[in-house]
DNA sequence: CAAACGCGTAAGTGGTAACTTACGCGTTGT
DNA sequence: ACAACGCGTAAGTTACCACTTACGCGTTTG
């Protein structure tokens, strides 16, 4: 799963959104949080699949932190449309003020 | 529907990408897609309520154009995210390396 | 060494969303 | 005016995915 699909979900991006903030073990994060704690475990095996976070095990915890692999993906792909999509409106909005120029 | 969740199915980001490129119309979708018509409008109605896309009506088609508003928005969040990942991503290596001076 | 902790995973369930077909409304062409 | 086009939407089906409970493995603690 890519990681535009993987921060579709609306908990999966809660659970990322925490990691950003700092990194925190999988009990943690289930704590605070209003699904089981194996929810988040399989919320975070896609989240690692996607690349977006890493875990390092330190004795019985798994902690998890957010990773920019993944991210930088989405960024290059959202930057690539958002400069089309920008030129073509501004484009778009020269070409209206043409045309009213020449009512 | 938000524009994370809109973009997170991977035939409306089709759509979307298609209409990056270019404007177009819904049957012109519906042809190079492996859904029927009626599927592409039900999402173009999801990204038309995510801000990410516009309608115009000329004659009795109906054109649809990618538009700035949600990814502005999508933009913002994604950077927010990338700037406090790198940082934390940036000072772990910094301390990494501070630790194997000391040995 | 036993008990408790922290976690991953398997198995099963329910809800939902992506898709289909069918239909109806406006618009264009003949 | 009538037929064809372009589209949105309603209704129904199916597949998937987010979630739960149950279990087992490694690790730490007493």
């Amino acid at each position: 799963m890519d990681a535009w699909t993987a921060l579709g979900d609306p908990t999966r991006r809660g659970i990322f959104a925490r990691l950003v903030d700092r990194p925190q073990s999988v009990t943690e994060l289930a704590e605070e949080l209003p699904v089981s704690r194996p929810a988040v475990s399989q919320h975070l095996r896609v989240l690692k699949e996607a690349s977006l976070v890493r875990v390092r095990q330190v004795g019985r915890h798994h902690i998890y932190r957010a990773h920019p692999q993944g991210l930088a993906q989405l960024r290059s792909e959202l930057d690539a449309f958002w400069g089309t999509v920008l030129d073509n409106f501004k484009q778009l909005a020269e070409q209206e003020q043409a045309d009213d120029r020449e009512h």
